[in-house]
DNA sequence: TAGTGCTGGTCTCTTTTTGAGACTCATATA
DNA sequence: TATATGAGTCTCAAAAAGAGACCAGCACTA
């Protein structure tokens, strides 16, 4: 590894860290990032960074999701280790989804990027215009 | 850990945040979120954080990338005021991607999501290996 | 007692997105 | 003449996502 001094350290490496041959295709940062990057995981993971939600309320919440991909992105988030699942005995029985420990801790950086989005979502709405503006 | 101060704000709010009544589906935030979390656009970041790239290089860097999509997601990202193309007039006429400021901003807080999974790539796979052993 | 609603899903079907790979075009080199 | 190059586009197949019906068990209502 060539690592040198660490400000001139290839940002890229952090993608090829510990998949040996350097690959960047099976990487493993890679494919944590990829487990978040999608259409579903940040949004649900800011609900339950709220509070913990249980499956019909996340559904209220993001009324747009299929209660497919509610499922489906709930399960990845769980076996990533993010969110707990557990199922109260009521009648009928209901299931309540919360933030694990390493589920907040990933959502610590998560949330910055969602802040940076906040505040600047005004100038990538204009960037859109001008570029949409130029192309036609 | 995110707590306290911040903390008392309802998080999702961000994803509210000018949305006027509040519907989450239409929020400018998430729209924003959506622009970049998707398969290809970090790993794009990253590779033009370290410095720009034409495009056929960045294909080689990232060799399971359709030439479709880095064409598209590129083009996304320059969309959104993330990414500057420019094109020089050899033969064959040569293009060059770089980060814009908009760009370089955004990507600090990614960058940080980023060190994040390098440091917790190991525990992901852990809660992996083990949802998988009890499901079964 | 039959009907209705609640829960948290699954199943199937259709539409959208992505991937694989051939093709373009003008030039340069073998 | 044949082939390579750079930056894409085009077409077709495969995968993923969305829409919405359906399921089970129990409680409440008519």
């Amino acid at each position: 590894m060539d690592s040198k001094i660490v400000g001139l350290r290839s940002k890229l490496e952090i993608y090829k860290a510990g998949s040996g041959g350097g690959n960047i295709a099976d990487c493993p940062v890679r494919d944590v990032i990829q487990g978040i990057s999608n259409k579903w995981s940040s949004l649900l993971m800011m609900a339950l960074a709220e509070k913990p939600y249980r499956f019909g309320e996340l559904r209220r919440l993001v009324p747009d999701i299929s209660q497919r991909m509610l499922t489906q992105t709930l399960h990845d988030l769980q076996r990533d280790g993010y969110v707990h699942r557990e199922v109260f005995p009521t009648k009928p029985p209901s299931v309540e989804y919360s933030l694990t420990d390493l589920g907040r801790s990933m959502f610590g950086p998560l949330h910055q990027l969602l802040q940076w989005a906040e505040l600047n979502h005004g100038a990538v709405r204009d960037a859109r215009n001008a570029f949409d503006a130029t192309e036609s």
